[in-house]
DNA sequence: GGGTCGTATTAAAACGATTCAAATCGAGAC
DNA sequence: GTCTCGATTTGAATCGTTTTAATACGACCC
């Protein structure tokens, strides 16, 4: 007897191996009497439950999966805390793919929870994947896009309005009397960069007197910033911005570092606003202004909106929830 | 026919089920005819396999779990995308947990794994498991340990040598003129802090006129580096050092961030070294020199070890992997 | 004492794939 | 034309659990 089973449980505690059943899923319909001899037997056996049996025959598979778009990036991780604590509080494994933006990552992943049939799916989707997503909901699992809205509305989804952020932090270097704005980020098809920079020219036209100097990059890390910094450099002096808005922190940290080695001074010569707040924005040389997105509260309402629909699929109408940024100010964007 | 199973492609390319299964896990034993007519019946159903049955039948999960002790910590995040390379070049999936340094979720994934049967887990442990693991053993499941050697060595480990990169830390310090090391980090019981710090010790006992000021944190992270530097400027001029060995590079961007606020120059009057090597160490705003540790490599190494004590459990002779870290030397030490 | 009803238990079927031993097929040898 | 052998294919059993419908068991009431 390698490993124990349900059977040599019941034989055990003298029941039959439905009864193990019962007393394992559905405990109130079992006597505490027995209940107590059946817990006894599978302690004394050390018996673990075959999952894969319980799934097949069950027909559903607790578990969650999820797909994030950049595991080295704070932001989802932080988004993956907020989902975590939920599921677990929900006793809900979640199984946990990281598609690094490839598409084959991607896709990997998705043939695994379409196998493994999967209670429900959260992603952020980076390739072009509404097909299968369609398949999957059709074959049962439930799915909730997390900070993507499609085009095609019809999954549930969560996401942080980008219009905001980029107003508002916009706003806040204009007031503190910044006028020229370089807004460092790329490439410039990407949703969230669109978004964050159509909403900063439009606060700079509503104010008047300021001016948005944008300044693509094809990817969003710290070498992104630096070489901004380069290209900001070069400008004629007369051109050159007071300020610098960075589509993410983690532009805003190079941007910052190309700054320093140079020797301008941040706040004094130019200010920064980074987007994400992300922990090292705030451990910084010189603490970052960032953009605060609720990154655990998505993570948290996308995996409650998930349990909520698998637990009742009948009752479930498509949401879309939009949360809102704030502004965090700090160091870098300090009036001079 | 809501979802579309083995005897449905059979019945369709014309074939048994038992063909279509062979087609799938031995294509070598089919025939390169029927073999194209059942690809054909499965793109045409959308078949997609039920892994949970397969999984029954079979008596083998080809997933692999693995348990990260912080996944903010940029250094894990490093070790998984070592070991998801080598795993999906294996077409096993890899599923992640992230323990948190807490027991009890720790806890919770070796439930997760145990009643899933995995093929194998990595695990950093953060809690007592050995017994926990020991049970996964028995019950057929490969175990490697990342980063952490128990004192039982009865599992195969990989980790990187701790001794090593405090010993190089300490002379590339020394060798640069400076006599004073703050050694900030903790708590002093974990194993990775006292073996870099003993060995810092002995290096400077070694040069002669050196010396370690040892700062206990309680933690690893930014605010543990500000409260050390706090503590350090508290002492009479006499007696600061000219230099900071940060336990990790989270603690050494706080202690950048702090001195830098307190108007401290980096290197010029105190040198930092960190560990670990991040992105973020050369994104800081001074360039942090740090010991790297070949994260990726230490991942990559365990899965490659996991993969082959899987393949062939009886040529399994436990293995303990050291891999040597290096210093990478930047600005935050340059000479005076 | 017979009948009714609700609770606790159980026997047997079912989930969807893989495996094993046995059957079938075809080509080449004689 | 028959026989042999290796390559393909297949029928039936099986993996370990949950579920369903039926049974057993008392307690309670008349």
């Amino acid at each position: 007897m390698p490993v124990a089973q349900v059977r040599d449980v019941a034989a055990r505690a003298g029941v039959s191996p439905a009864t193990v059943s019962n007393a394992l899923n559905h405990p109130t319909k079992v006597s505490p009497a027995t209940l107590a001899r059946i817990q006894a037997a599978i302690d004394e056996l050390g018996y673990i439950r075959n999952d894969a049996a319980r799934q097949l025959r069950a027909g559903t598979n607790r578990a969650i999966g999820m797909i994030v778009l950049d595991i080295a990036n704070p932001f989802f991780t932080d988004v993956a805390r907020g989902v975590e604590d939920v599921l677990l509080g929900q006793q809900r494994p979640l199984i946990m793919g990281n598609s690094s933006q490839e598409e084959h990552r991607e896709a990997n992943y998705l043939d695994l929870f379409e196998q493994q049939r999967m209670d429900g799916v959260l992603i952020t989707p980076t390739g072009d994947v509404l097909d299968r997503l369609r398949r999957l909901r059709d074959r049962g699992t439930s799915v909730v896009l997390v900070d993507r809205m499609t085009r095609a509305t019809e999954f549930s989804s969560v996401s942080i309005d980008d219009a905001t952020g980029g107003r508002i932090a916009t706003e806040h270097l204009l007031e503190t009397g910044r006028r020229r704005i370089a807004f460092i980020g790329g490439p410039a098809g990407l949703a969230q960069v669109a978004n964050r920079l159509s909403a900063a020219r439009a606060a700079a036209e509503a104010h008047g007197s300021g001016e948005i100097i944008y300044t693509e990059t094809d990817a969003m890390n710290a070498e992104a910033g630096r070489t901004g910094v380069d290209r900001l450099l070069d400008l004629p002096p007369s051109q050159r911005p007071d300020a610098v808005f960075a589509a993410n922190d983690l532009v805003a940290l190079g941007v910052l570092q190309a700054l320093t080695l140079r020797g301008v001074r941040v706040p004094d010569d130019i200010a920064i606003v980074g987007y994400d707040d992300i922990d090292f924005a705030s451990s910084a040389a010189i603490p970052l202004t960032s953009v605060r997105q609720p990154a655990h509260q998505m993570g948290s309402t996308a995996a409650t909106m998930l349990v909520d629909v698998i637990a009742d699929p009948a009752a479930s109408t498509v949401r879309h929830i939009t949360l809102m940024p704030e502004l965090v100010v700090r160091r870098s964007s300090q009036s001079s």
